[in-house]
DNA sequence: TATTTATTGACAGTGGACTCCCATTTGGCG
DNA sequence: CGCCAAATGGGAGTCCACTGTCAATAAATA
């Protein structure tokens, strides 16, 4: 590597049609994932579909796997999270992160975020994926509590409030997309993560 | 189907052997598994290892993936949440119900869990199957949950708190399982579940 | 023992993910 | 324009899960 990527790259033609190409790719991939499922979509429907040989395809993606989504909302969850005050209660400190402008990259994105997450629950083979992902995510989490209570990431309370704290979520996310998007996202984390604060009283 | 199975059938010598090649197959792909990965193990290799011809293979086994575990323990805790008194605090019920039989039977089968679980967490394909069969422990979990506290199942606070709980599981299970097994499962269980009950206090 | 039926192994596919290679095209640049 | 490097398409080939068929064998039954 002799050259470094500058975010002000002017980014010549070339650069800018493979980014073009890499979207086309995946929306494709996208659409057809939703039409008849990831399993029954072959590589070389995708292809065709996105318009370029099956070989380019697989220079864009090492594997068909590849082409699913990497979730960047819990990561930058994660992030937010860092910047609230200590002394917040979590579940409060998460609720106030989603109100900023977490939550209107959620908002901006939602068409997007309803198809992928879809699939991610319909189809077994991505699932698997992204429950690695999700892994991280808990990871991430994990690691802005023990940062805002001093204690240790590997501290087995920490890493339970986290993955609780992500299955809450996952639940919430299963619950919206099952109804069509049409409930309102932001409403439910308001309305069931308190449910984790107050704690399980069944 | 001219006859049927009794539970008393005396098992004919057929039907033995048949049981006893499944189980051969099973034990053998499970220890390939574990020693390969599930991806790098083909099926000729199981077939070779269980001495018998890759066509029988799958005639036992439609697909590879079906090889792998089905997890009793969950759907077996919620079956045994309901034979705890209703007014019980949702985490002392289960507390409770591990420290019965369902207890000496993640005892008994300690070693055999240690490895399953084990594969099922380094493996992203298996990890997959696993994943809907967590799934379906959440509906039990969330019935009984319902069933005690005369909700609806598809109240959303007890699919959370249903989930928030399997969440809990796998990360002590995941915690035991990188420590060998060494660490006394139960006692984890005791240690961590209270945190849902008392609530998320960081 | 003779007949019937279930189980098996061998073998020849199929389809799809993924690799390698090489000739062609296309954008970057002097 | 003309050269170079990058990007692409096409094709041949590998690996492996999985299917279907058929003949041989072993168990059940008469």
């Amino acid at each position: 590597m002799t050259t470094h990527e500058t975010s002000a790259a002017p980014l010549g033609l070339r650069e800018r049609k493979k980014q073009k190409t890499r979207e086309r790719i995946r929306r494709e991939a996208y659409r057809l994932f939703a039409e008849h499922g990831y399993e029954a979509t072959t590589v070389d429907q995708i292809a065709e579909a996105a318009e370029v040989s099956p070989s380019t395809f697989f220079r864009y993606f090492p594997t068909k796997e590849d082409v699913v989504m990497q979730d960047e909302y819990d990561p930058a969850l994660a992030e937010a999270l860092r910047a609230r005050p200590a002394d917040e209660p979590i579940v409060e400190a998460i609720l106030n992160s989603l109100r900023g402008p977490m939550g209107e990259m959620l908002q901006q994105d939602r068409d997007e975020l309803l198809l992928r997450t879809r699939i991610s629950f319909t189809d077994p083979a991505i699932r698997a994926r992204q429950v690695a992902e999700q892994q991280r995510s808990e990871e991430g989490i994990a690691a802005s509590i023990a940062e805002r209570t001093g204690r240790s990431t590997t501290d087995l309370d920490v890493k339970c409030a986290a993955a609780a704290i992500v299955a809450v979520f996952t639940t919430l996310v299963r619950h919206w997309v099952e109804g069509d998007g049409k409930e309102d996202l932001a409403a439910l984390y308001e309305r069931h993560l308190p449910l984790l604060s107050r704690g399980l009283d069944f």
